[in-house]
DNA sequence: ACAATGACTGAAT
DNA sequence: AATTCAGCCATTG
């Protein structure tokens, strides 16, 4: 990692979300000031397999509360498994009351 | 240095 | 309203 400066700021964020909340790629580019990049969020996810402390990777999804990524999980039902043992409700790889559980870092970090 | 990739998103049809 | 298309930008080969 030459520059990982932009990973380093994603995992900082994806850290940060508390546990039974989640996010989506795009709310952490946003807060980053990279809207545009929501793929590279998804990218430094890709990476964060061996970083340490964990990423909770399971508590990024897309902007529809679509578990896109949990393929990329050893197994698939890790993600689901995850997010309903923090009290989420996962049907169908989709969350459901997304938006009461949706934790966006615009907001929550925002200066109160 | 060029081209391709990708766990997304917003706009157009 | 649902599905399709194109843009976006950092990292890697």
């Amino acid at each position: 990692m030459s520059d990982p400066t932009f990973y380093e700021k994603v995992y900082e964020v994806v850290r940060l979300v508390p546990a039974g909340r989640v996010t989506s790629y795009g709310a952490i580019a946003k807060y980053l000031g990279a809207s545009r990049s929501s793929r590279l969020v998804g990218w430094a996810m890709n990476v964060s397999h061996g970083v340490s402390p964990k990423v909770p990777a399971h508590r990024v999804v897309n902007r529809n509360g679509l578990l896109s990524g949990k393929a990329h999980f050893g197994e698939p039902n890790a993600m689901a498994s995850r997010l309903t043992a923090e009290g989420i409700v996962v049907v169908e790889d989709q969350i459901q009351h997304f938006d009461e559980v949706f934790w966006d870092p615009e907001l929550e970090l925002r200066v109160i």
